[in-house]
DNA sequence: GTACATTAGTAATAGTCTGTAACAAAATAC
DNA sequence: GTATTTTGTTACAGACTATTACTAATGTAC
């Protein structure tokens, strides 16, 4: 029933032409191999597609000449008959460049082509309180270390996106991110001026689906309707649909820190009373800590998240906030999925180290407060990858936006 | 430029072939049609597709042979040159029939190709409690009725599709409708097979959905994110996003009755404590009623929001119930906007009646709630359509589906 | 009233896709 | 060593759109 297009924002969709049908059938083949882990025969593409051989031949070809994918050495293990040749994503072609600001760290990474992550590296912040413009310029000297790192190996970055804690508009200006000081800060252009180069594509996104993307990425792909919570300080969801990153009119979706558990609850930094980030965000557990574990320095020299993970197995107080955070998260989590009907749950970041003391609070809350809980039960987890999967993601975005539409970066073979 | 990715279906995308191309543009060239009100001439719809005017006028030529658009006189009052001929959705061609369900009357709609109403009916239900079963068989009789009618206007009927206040699964079985007694019933099966004739193709559809697509039709297309609050005593959310309608994994989206208000709240039928519905459900406001009223037989020969409509201006309780409910819609319309993401609340079915004594705390809400309000304010406002949005939406929903893909429903010319 | 300008729509042809069918290549099976 | 089997390619046909040139139908200038 739905109504017209989808992706394209002006109203309505584009024309088809001949080349249209050539860049799409490109994408996916692209996407088939991407699929499968193994390397893939020009068969097995014809007959996973649907299209003919000979067309599949000659999409394959321009994908070899673009240097998008590669051949591997004949598979002689088979039974008769010719030996398919093997074809994977290539490891030396455009790759992606993620970064992040954590609360105590700056953190890069490169993605490869094939999505495997070639490099993940850290830097502390300089200052406790650094300026906005100042943490670009950090994480433009970090950007350009990478950048020429991947060349040695042979990658060309074809584009930057750095992860933030906030809602981001039109994938350049940060509106609102307390967690790291931000507030109307236009990130993408200062980074894009940063980094001077005029030949990649520079974006900024929300961490939480950036890390869903990863988080997808590395999952089997039975994974097609999810929920990805994020963060620490700042609590925030990606949501993926059918397998597409839920963005919203805006691209403000996802921001489960902010909904309401109690009405008349606690004051949250964004203005309003009883957001969910007040009962489970990481500031709220960690204000349980009993002063004398503060005082003992158990807290020092580790992540917030670890520090609770090990006052868990010693103090009451501590597990009766990771209790208490748990329910709150229950009952948004139930309001989600009643609202946009995903059928898995993941905890990444702080919350994937927590989870062990989390997931059973959630499970009973969503389990009595989701409508269509009792027909098709709600699956919660901790994410494989965790805090790092937003840096991940937002380095697998673009060479997710090379793999969709892989037309416009190989040059056509002539015949 | 990714290209169809219609009936998605199964994962992956389907291959694009030589066809594929001539059903996309066919589409488009109609949503073109349907878009512009008046008459639109082959040159505009090149100017606006960005065809040529040649394959404009091949399209053309198969959409006039199949019956779904029509040519007007020329229009002379133009400058200079040859007149253009105006094109115009068929009158006579595939019509489409909604059926819903409400609390006192069952209801059928009949929706030409146009998107025009030629049809609205209403009939008592036969029992203050029946069966699901006997409801269905007095929809088709209903039904039969409307497509005997329709015939005799020169119309087509190519599907029928049901609203139902609840979530249903596979477009078929209702799962759980309170407010009907439905529940684990396939209503679809059993409409098919009341209805007998097998070319018609039979759905049934949550009535939210339905309401925001009849809505979105009687819009100006500007509207292209919103949400659309529908119901009476069962409350549901049809959310539309980037002009398509948000299904979920399984097509169980918008439960915003059962969205949780206050955790520890008063009890719902569906089990858990504190859901909307028990605030701002018709039946919570309703007994706020005073007792001398309910006497009086003020309640008596109404719908029940007219009921409460004609009481608020004279009772003060009624109308501290529509304030709370008014606060409690505000605090779940708060979290799927900081969830999903829309710029616009439609306050539709029996709350379109209720706006008046509604916006104000919805709104007061959402602005304090919703994290990016300072930036984007969010509209609240009634519905255009109200109550009878849902059976004009399920009748939409079929023409919408010929309007999207055409190709199926015409014969080649042969030239 | 006739020639001209102007705009709408239509043929004819070329270009670019994919599909079909026949063919070449490279292995196993006997 | 020949037949069989499976993979991949070449040659040609079919489908669809773009370009170009043409016809149709009106208003306007004189």
């Amino acid at each position: 029933m739905t109504m017209p297009d989808r992706r394209t924002g002006s109203g309505f969709s584009t024309p088809a032409r001949q080349e249209n049908i050539r860049a799409h059938n490109l994408g996916l083949i692209l996407q088939r191999i991407a699929a499968d882990g193994g390397p893939v025969s020009r068969i097995d593409l014809a007959r996973a597609t649907g299209l003919a051989r000979p067309t599949i031949s000659r999409l394959v070809d321009d994908l070899l000449a673009g240097g998008l994918i590669a051949e591997v050495g004949p598979d002689r293990s088979r039974s008769a008959g010719r030996p398919p040749i093997g074809l994977t994503l290539s490891r030396t072609g455009p790759a992606g460049l993620g970064l992040d600001i954590r609360t105590g760290s700056l953190a890069a990474c490169i993605v490869d082509f094939a999505g495997t992550v070639r490099h993940l590296e850290f830097a502390p912040r300089t200052h406790p309180v650094t300026s906005p413009e100042q943490t670009i310029d950090d994480l433009a000297a970090i950007a350009k270390d990478a950048i020429r790192l991947a060349e040695a190996q042979g990658l060309t970055i074809v584009g930057v996106t750095l992860a933030t804690p906030g809602p981001v508009q039109d994938r350049t200006r940060v509106r609102f991110a307390p967690a790291i000081g931000w507030r109307d800060f236009d990130a993408g252009s200062r980074l894009r001026a940063a980094l001077g180069s005029a030949d990649m594509s520079v974006s900024v996104d929300n961490e939480a689906g950036l890390a869903a993307l990863a988080e997808w990425h590395a999952s089997d792909k039975e994974l097609r309707n999810f929920v990805c919570l994020f963060g620490d300080f700042e609590l925030g969801a990606g949501i993926v649909l059918d397998g597409e990153l839920l963005r919203g009119a805006r691209g403000w979706s996802g921001e489960l820190g902010h909904v309401t558990v109690e009405p008349d609850g606690v004051a949250c930094s964004c203005g309003a009373k009883g957001c969910l980030q007040g009962y489970a965000g990481l500031a709220a557990i960690l204000a349980a800590v009993p002063d004398e574990e503060k005082r003992s320095g158990a807290t020092s020299h580790r992540t917030p998240a670890v520090t609770i993970g090990v006052l868990a197995d010693r103090s009451p107080e501590v597990r009766a906030a990771l209790a208490r955070a748990g329910t709150a998260l229950g009952i948004s989590l139930a309001a989600l999925i009643n609202l946009v009907d995903v059928d898995t749950v993941l905890l990444d970041g702080s919350y994937s180290l927590l989870a062990t003391w989390l997931t059973e609070e959630i499970q009973a809350e969503i389990r009595d407060r989701v409508l269509t809980a009792r027909w098709a039960p709600v699956e919660v987890r901790a994410a494989p990858i965790g805090p790092d999967a937003a840096v991940i993601g937002a380095a697998l975005t673009v060479i997710e936006d090379v793999r969709r539409d892989p037309s416009t970066w190989i040059t056509r073979t002539v015949s």
